[in-house]
DNA sequence: CCTTGTTCGGAAAGCGGTTTCGTCGATTTC
DNA sequence: GAAATCGACGAAACCGCTTTCCGAACAAGG
């Protein structure tokens, strides 16, 4: 049914390994040759297999893309996917297509044996988004000899990299921006998830504050059980119960914003005037709230861009291990109160 | 470095067929060799290259997923994410991998000849989302030999199947919960991408509109460009200009209902007081938007689910071409004006 | 005219699996 | 007790491509 090289070999007269430097380019072949089986490739729409290429070359041209860690991230999450997005738009530009790993019937030691499915389908290379680096399905790929890039999350294995946001910079910005507004009980929704970023979410917060002279109030700091709306709900649900309030609250997540928010409003707490909140990664649903949610917004697209050419990097210079931090942006609209008729500023 | 099928069969003292069996689970291995050569697999972390198994046997378990068409469909779409997500959930449950297409650099015919990369990395299968039949890459595919569904596309190929949500039935359920609420003038948004289902939802609107008796009044059947939230700014704006405005409307995307209302909003037109509408997809941003918005719910987990069921199915029984339809459903919320405290009911 | 280089192209050995046969000893059948 | 059957395993061809090495042909150099 469909051509092999062999069949081109025998159409063109000439031989398979003629044929193949064709395809690969090399120089020995005359102009002549070269154009002939050239063509007889076009007109017979030969498709060379990638299978027989890997396993003479041991290079597939594919990339491994893992959801790793127990956070749950899949393909709707907001973040996340604008990431990969971009990340596929330029792995694409370099030569390589994606694979994601979902099949539940490979057993190789464990259901999670990332490094085994590199392995079985010799990627040249993957992208581990969201995962923690002590799993030992993760610890194992990022130290094996398969370069690995993490977006949000550090990993150290000799030939992996990472990139994130200046997750300690997001929460700077913040309590910057609330200093500025005049606000000086400042609160915090997190997640009891540990994850490196969400670590540095929240000592760039405390760090701040303190820089700045404030008090860090234990009561004003809770978390939810994940970075999910619910979570949000029922952390700012605790929060009030509790009695005391802060006057701007950060919550690590544009979803866990949205619940906070909407426990403030069953409790008729007016945002921003009662407490100003701001969220993180401007997620398309922060601009339809009502009040709309001021967030930090991250360079999505640069991250995954970035990833793409630093697991490039990796791949075809065997570099040394490196380490990308990419600036926030704080998105103000409505719900911090920077836009009070009225502001609280100074 | 990695161990071979020739390794783990000197280790073990047997032959390469034997392991190969093992690994195959043919029943004509004695239970005793068996557990002797998985062990050893087992210790030294044996993993089989994907890529010999193909070339012997021409199966990847390998799915290629193609976001098809000039929607510029991606990741970052809200409906298909999702049903993408359900999808590689149960191809996952059924053993098979995904593989998207990205490589810029693969050329073999035109820059997409996605029957060409298919044969490449040969996919037993494939799923196509969102895209136009008529397209020649498409139709290609389509006609060939390799198992494909489309995901609101038909397909009719020989090896072909689709599904879809009844989106005839999208249409007539609002119209008929229109008329419900007392609405006889009723318009529309669609997009002048042609593509079935765009389609498929305008005919059933103005089929249902005349089925009841009403008049279909071109002036308030209006397309914005593509089905993105500009588009419905753009298109209510010139419906308002034109002077004249239904009592209710339905757009054939969220993104479409949130960009109209925001141009209701901006001319100082009440959503759903003076114009109600009615939005479709039920994207998470629908929730957050005031008013809500009513909107059609597609059942993205089941679409998913049964893509990847049928395309199972096709693989492995090389059955007929099956099309699949599943029911809509109507989300009720605000901007359809059924809460109103004073109904323009009967 | 012989040697030395170049250029172009082919032969063949892998790469790591699968699968068809065939072998061989042990068991069953008559 | 000979023949047929069976169970467990191995030999080897094959899948489609890459790459090393070699050879032929021809040009240039002495």
């Amino acid at each position: 049914m469909s051509l092999n090289i062999k069949d081109i070999a025998k159409i063109a007269g000439v031989s398979v390994s003629t044929v193949s430097k064709i395809i690969n380019n090399y120089s020995e072949i005359s102009e002549e040759t070269r154009s002939k089986v050239l063509q007889i490739m076009q007109e017979t729409g030969y498709v060379p297999s990638n299978s027989a290429k890997t396993l003479a070359t041991k290079t597939s041209n594919l990339i491994g893309v893992i959801f790793a860690g127990k956070l749950n991230v899949d393909f709707t999450h907001p973040f996340f996917v604008e990431v990969l997005n971009s990340f596929k738009k330029q792995m694409g530009l370099l030569g390589y297509d994606l694979v994601f790993f979902s099949n539940e019937k490979f057993q190789s030691g464990g259901n999670n044996d990332y490094l085994a499915r590199c392995r079985h389908y010799h990627v040249d290379g993957c992208v581990l988004i969201s995962g923690q680096e002590l799993e030992p399905s993760i610890s194992q790929l990022d130290n094996s000899d398969i370069p690995c890039i993490g977006v949000d999350m550090k990993l150290s294995g000799r030939s992996s990299g990472y990139i994130m946001s200046d997750n300690y910079k997001i929460s700077s910005k913040v309590v910057e921006h609330f200093y500025l507004l005049g606000y000086r009980e400042l609160g915090y929704i997190g997640s009891t998830q540990e994850s490196d970023i969400s670590n540095m979410r929240e000592s760039g917060y405390r760090n701040t504050i303190e820089s700045f002279g404030l008090p860090v109030n234990e009561k004003w700091f809770v978390n939810g059980g994940n970075f999910y709306e619910a979570s949000g709900y029922e952390a700012m649900r605790r929060m009030i119960a509790s009695g005391s309030l802060p006057r701007a609250i950060f919550a690590a997540s544009d979803q866990l914003a949205i619940g906070a928010m909407r426990a403030l409003k069953e409790c008729s707490l007016s945002v921003p005037e009662t407490v100003a909140v701001i969220g993180c990664d401007d997620i398309e649903a922060s601009r339809f709230t009502t009040p709309q949610l001021s967030t930090i917004r991250q360079n999505k697209e640069k991250i995954g861009r970035l990833a793409a050419l630093m697991l490039y990097d990796l791949i075809n210079n065997q570099s040394e291990t490196s380490a990308f931090v990419v600036e926030p942006e704080l998105i103000i609209r409505e719900s911090c109160g920077s836009k009070l008729k009225d502001p609280p500023y100074y």
